[in-house]
DNA sequence: CATACATACATGTATATACTTTTGCCCGAG
DNA sequence: CTCGGGCAAAAGTATATACATGTATGTATG
């Protein structure tokens, strides 16, 4: 039987620090597997429910991973990947000093095509709003902006005046955002961007499609075109900010 | 009595889902106090741990606000910002089920003009290792790859073979990264990326400017072309993957 | 009137118990 | 030797219960 320390703290917290301080020392063998539950309730003396809340918690802070009827393991060092950040390009235009405007193109209740239907994952056709704003930064068009939003998540989208609120920001206030899928390429300008930005038909562009979900329900689908030249997506990040 | 969904997904996932389809819908009032744990478990008729653990879960991903002995709260909207992840190209593809390819063009030593020794941080003018390499997907060349090295972090780059490791990976391995830049634009293809990638003259391409750290010093600088055509950088994410 | 106490109610923690779902593996039938 | 059934083990879910702890509020008492 292992004594936990006597501290103030959770006992599940506890569990939980029992488990770090052994990880990686090697303690739990070469496959990096752990006792189960049920044996660290042994070793433990606490109940398994608060063994597996300990376990549980570390396994979504990315410590630990477990398989049903397998057992839990040592989770893989960080997976090689980076990530970059995507702001509200009012809130940018604004950080960097100079003026945001923003002009409403179109803000209408459409039926969707079928695939648009098919993107929010609808399984009838349901009318949804749709909008098209061009941002400008110091009157210099920089962003095309169309979206698709769920009104039945988002009501009254087709009465504001985006003019005044951006877009973003009415949507970012009126709903939580559980999840957000992105998928950025490089496209030529056809010849209603190339209008509204001001650029020539064929210009790079960097195009941003976007989808958010409520629970699990699609909220938003976005097409966001930049002009190439004007604009550039960047961000700088620091991997250590996580637990 | 709320009737929840039918569907087979584990209940305390239910309530965090009706949870959240009632977060900014004013459901809740305009203090946003939502109903006590034990209000939930009269109109849902669930156990009380089972909306607890909904609750906490909504917490601890930054949805909601709790005050013992006083109530639950909706948190104030996120700061907003959404991020997105950018992977190994090399693992990418195979991970797509596709056959991976490196074609090293260049490999050398040479001295940065004064720009790049500017990018670098460099207070003087010391030689740093230069790569190309194309890679490919199933023999389509999709993304042309130059790097530049601090070779007083990575000694023997210029002694490897990257057509047998991708350099992101040897990269990876040989120094920590502590903070990373990217900047992400769209830009048409000169001569030479035309050639390599296999693409016209001013098609447009996705640029990928990445710069690494190692503390305070400058490990490496990559400028990353992908075919506009031919490739997107995706991802998708939930914001609630956090402690 | 002001303070102290009692009370009600909110979330937080801990346990015991039961059942479900997934997986790995042994073992026997063919 | 192979296939498949069945069993055991592991994590996943759900509930009932109890007690702990923090907060607000009303009330009795000085």
């Amino acid at each position: 039987m292992i004594t936990l320390p006597d501290t103030a703290s959770p006992l599940y917290e506890k569990v939980k620090d029992y488990i770090l301080a052994n990880i990686g020392t090697g303690r739990w063998g070469k496959d990096r597997k752990l006792p189960s539950e049920n044996e660290l309730v042994a070793s433990l003396g606490v109940s398994r429910m608060t063994v597996h809340r300990a376990l549980r918690e570390l396994t979504s802070a990315g410590f630990l991973i477990r398989l049903q009827g397998v057992g839990t393991f040592i989770a893989p060092p960080r997976p090689q990947s980076t990530l970059i950040e995507i702001n509200n390009i009012a809130a940018e235009i604004i950080e960097r000093g100079n003026r945001h405007r923003s002009e409403v193109l179109v803000l209408e209740t459409i039926m969707p095509t079928k695939e648009l239907a098919l993107s929010f994952e609808f399984p009838k056709r349901v009318s949804i709003y749709h909008s098209v704003v061009v941002n400008f930064e110091n009157d210099l068009p920089v962003q095309l902006e169309e979206r698709f939003v769920n009104p039945s998540l988002i009501p009254d989208y087709d009465k504001q005046d985006f003019s005044k609120t951006a877009t973003y920001d009415y949507l970012m206030q009126k709903t939580p955002v559980t999840e957000v899928e992105h998928i950025i390429s490089a496209v030529p300008a056809d010849a209603e961007t190339a209008r509204h930005l001001g650029i020539d038909v064929g210009a790079c562009c960097l195009f941003l499609h976007r989808r958010t979900w409520t629970g699990a329900v699609v909220a938003t689908i976005s097409k966001l075109t930049y002009a190439g030249s004007r604009y550039s997506l960047g961000s700088r990040y620091s991997p250590s900010k996580n637990s």
